[in-house]
DNA sequence: CCTGTGACCGAAG
DNA sequence: TCTTCGGCCACAG
């Protein structure tokens, strides 16, 4: 018997993934598909980079550390916006992460992982 | 309601 | 190493 799995995204998916994104501290970063697996389906990385091409959108209300996220490979996809990822370099630099020669990140040295796999409804306060 | 836009991942050959 | 392909939906106007 096949098992159909819900579908992770829906109305106010984008919501999570900022959620998600914000619990990344300063000097460490996560990838989409990370995000896109703790959320629930490693599939769906793709929506998890639109939703996050969206996330100034959501800064107008809750800041979100859009530049923690990168690509599987450590490096940065801004799918065009140049300028936008040296901004994303420069923020992580900014806290201390470093960056190699071919200009990705070491994901084994600053991958961030993530406490729980729960999305708890209260934001969660650090500190 | 319909259309356009959008920052990926992993496997295979 | 490179290319190709399947997966996949929210949001704004």
């Amino acid at each position: 018997m096949t098992v159909e799995e819900p579908r992770v995204v829906g109305p106010g998916f984008h919501a999570k993934v900022y959620a998600m994104v914000r619990r990344v501290p300063p000097g460490h970063v996560a990838t989409y598909g990370q995000i896109a697996t703790l959320l629930g389906s490693p599939r769906v990385a793709r929506q998890v980079g639109f939703a996050l091409a969206g996330a100034w959108r959501a800064e107008a209300t809750n800041p979100v550390p859009w530049h923690r996220i990168i690509n599987a490979k450590g490096g940065i996809s801004t799918r065009g916006d140049v300028g936008l990822g040296l901004d994303q370099r420069a923020l992580l630099e900014d806290e201390g992460v470093e960056f190699k020669a071919n200009g990705t990140v070491d994901l084994s040295r600053y991958r961030w992982h993530f406490p729980d796999v729960e999305f708890p409804d209260d934001p969660v306060d650090p500190g």
